[in-house]
DNA sequence: TTATGTTTTCAATAAATTCTGAAACCATTG
DNA sequence: CAATGGTTTCAGAATTTATTGAAAACATAA
């Protein structure tokens, strides 16, 4: 009979539950989540194929969802003697989870909003007596992209576990 | 004529646009920074009226919308004397608009799984070899809980513009 | 009281996102 | 070389989320 469906633990299912919850809090789905629950709870390696049994996804929600998280590098790859098969573990240092995510969706964008505000600032001369306004606006978002630059950094030397 | 579509300037539509993909980055709807943006750029308080001319958006997800920012106290209604509408206006401390957002957000998540972890820790007895295993994994899920907790009294306190 | 202005609500619709699973691709085995 | 195991890709389906706009609700004016 094929390697279908293989029921998971009361615990495994609980694990699962609080990451699931935990990733949809940050916007992403809930795959990546049951994904990373089941590598954190594993105790040992586990192959994709184990995943989509485990886990009863479909192989492409699978591999996709390895993919981003080895994005994050919230997983990784590992060796295991005599298999042809991948196998992951999950990153269980928090300060590397922190750091992988922001690396990969908050950084990039705060870097691109420096350069969208170097392209709108000198529009604000076009306006008159609003000028000042949209200026000291301007200015303000500004500041707190720079404060939210070097809050990222604050954050990961912070949580030194 | 109805007060229909009213055109945005260009400046508008950038700063709009900015918050757009702010709100984006933290898994809210674009209506959301839509209206936070253009209440942020706008020299003086706006109806809702205002909003859904301005924005092209509905009436029923502008009502919404401005609902939950409120909520984040990322706005505040103001009194305009001799207008029967609403009038509302942007919370322009980031310390107050991270405040809100974590308050209404994350923090009820975090206290959450504090209890669900009360109730999960127990089963680890059921699982034999296993169970130191398990026991070591939700002991450090514990001890992200707690970090998060206290790092989210850190950024606000960082964040003192 | 009715009329009017304004906001809220929510079922239906539209849009966006996620998942599926078969085809394509790639690496290893025979 | 072909066969097999394993992973990636992606068009279409399914699901989820956001928006719409009319009805309902509410407050004020007449």
């Amino acid at each position: 009979m094929e390697n279908d469906n293989e029921p998971l633990t009361p615990i495994e299912a609980e694990v699962i539950n609080v990451f699931v919850r935990g990733v949809q809090l940050v916007g992403l789905p809930k795959s990546i989540g049951e994904i990373y629950g089941y590598l954190f709870i594993s105790p040992e390696p586990v192959s994709m194929d184990k995943i989509k049994s485990k886990l009863n996804i479909s192989v492409g929600s699978a591999s996709q969802g390895l993919r981003q998280l080895k994005s994050f590098r919230a997983i990784k790859a590992t060796y295991v003697a005599g298999e042809r098969k991948d196998y992951y573990v999950a990153e269980t240092e928090f300060r590397k989870l922190i750091y992988g995510f922001f690396n990969e969706e908050i950084k990039p964008q705060v870097d691109e909003l420096e350069q969208r505000l170097i392209h709108i600032k000198p529009m604000v001369d076009q306006y008159g007596d609003l000028s000042e306004h949209y200026k000291s606006r301007l200015d303000k978002v500004e500041r707190w992209r720079k404060l939210s630059s070097s809050l990222i950094g604050k954050v990961i030397t912070f949580v030194n576990i």
